[in-house]
RNA sequence: GCCCAGAUAGCUCAGUUGGUAGAGCAGUGGACUGAAAAUCCACGUGUCGCUGGUUCGAUUCCGGCUCUGGGCA
């Protein structure tokens, strides 16, 4: 049998650092952040990292261990959190994954393997030169020769998906549609318990939303940006598409009012917590807790624990 | 008070040479396997401000009214 672990997901604003901390607490755990964002050194206020105050003397960890000029992917990010996740097995603590990136937690829990070749690859920079020379249709006409599934089940605008198969392709000789059936009939690394946070009202949720972004621009988002900014990162860091920043961003180049960011933050923020919930929602291994108007942080740590405790967890 | 311009989908607006209307954004749902806080897809009936008139037929033309801008007093 896979070892057993807990995952707390649920979309932005949801509580699932508080709860992943409860939890911890109460059945001897240790959390590993599964974000893609917060994984970046200073990026603090806009992404919500847990504070010291808030972790709580709990360990937490791939909260805030790279720097932002650095790429990450799902398939680097499960490379590094399966031997913390085995680690901390192997001490004997119960491993927590929290977080709402939920490509990268199930690349973690899931046994899954990503086939070679990542953005910024050589590869994958001549099909993007191709693109931009001559548009996507020789491109998808080429993918429907080497692997007419993919260019079938893929819609000609999802072009990050066609250049993607393509790669596969032609880094491994394998179609990606092979690669995944394999990877897919692997057994799962881990037997995860999920518990999953939402609210029962979206309007409750997006009234959450826009409270915390306000506190986030009253705890100083603007200078945060201003700090990243002066890092000179490259125009195309993975951590300046953070929600938030991109926006501030326009703030401190003075196209932007503050006012006008803030809108666009909640905006943004609304509709990431929709393609999670998105995400989600299809997994059907998730216990989920309802929140009514407000968290009722108590109560979601005994359903929880009951939940747990039922899935055999101590 | 007078003149001009508006009044159409939650918002910004287009349009109908008279046959009851459509984009973008928002919203909702979905997809997703090395950028995932990314990327992609699907879904558009609303007293066309109100009220008379002309007309087989008016959201469209004409009159009046209301409201909102702007100008003149």
């Amino acid at each position: 049998m896979a070892p057993k672990i807990v995952c707390v997901v649920g979309p932005t604003a949801c509580g699932k650092t508080t709860l992943g901390v409860l939890l911890a607490k109460k059945f001897g755990g240790e959390v590993v952040s599964a974000d893609s964002m917060q994984i970046y050194r200073g990026l603090t206020i806009g992404t919500a990292a847990p504070t010291e105050e808030e972790m709580d003397g709990v360990p937490h960890h791939m909260v805030a261990v790279s720097d932002p000029a650095e790429p990450w992917s799902a398939a680097r990010y499960a490379q590094e959190a399966v031997p913390i996740v085995d680690g901390i097995l192997a001490r004997g603590k119960l491993p927590i994954l929290v977080g709402g990136t939920g490509l990268w937690i199930d690349a973690v829990v899931k046994g899954h393997g990503f086939a070679a070749g990542c953005a910024g690859g050589a590869v994958r920079q001549e099909l993007e030169a191709r693109l931009a020379a001559a548009g996507i249709g020789p491109l998808l006409e080429e993918l429907r020769q080497v692997d007419p599934a993919s260019a079938e089940r893929l819609h000609p605008s999802d072009v990050k998906r066609i250049l993607r198969a393509l790669e596969v392709y032609r880094e491994t000789g394998k179609t990606i549609t092979a690669h995944n059936e394999e990877t897919k009939a692997l057994p799962p690394r881990y037997d995860a318990v999920w518990i999953g946070l939402q609210f029962a009202d979206r309007a409750d949720m997006k009234a959450l939303i826009d409270r915390r972004v306000d506190r986030m621009a009253e705890a100083g988002l603007l200078e945060e940006v201003r700090a990243l900014l002066s890092l000179g990162l490259p125009r195309n860091a993975t951590a300046l598409q953070a929600i938030g920043y991109k926006e501030f961003q326009s703030v401190l180049e003075g196209t932007a009012t503050e006012a006008e960011a803030l809108a666009e933050v909640k905006l943004r923020s609304r509709q990431y917590a929709k393609r999670q919930l998105t995400w989600l929602r299809r997994n059907p291994a998730i216990h989920w807790v309802f929140w009514e108007k407000d968290r009722d942080f108590a109560r979601a740590l005994q359903i929880s624990t009951e939940i747990l405790s039922a899935e055999g967890v101590s």
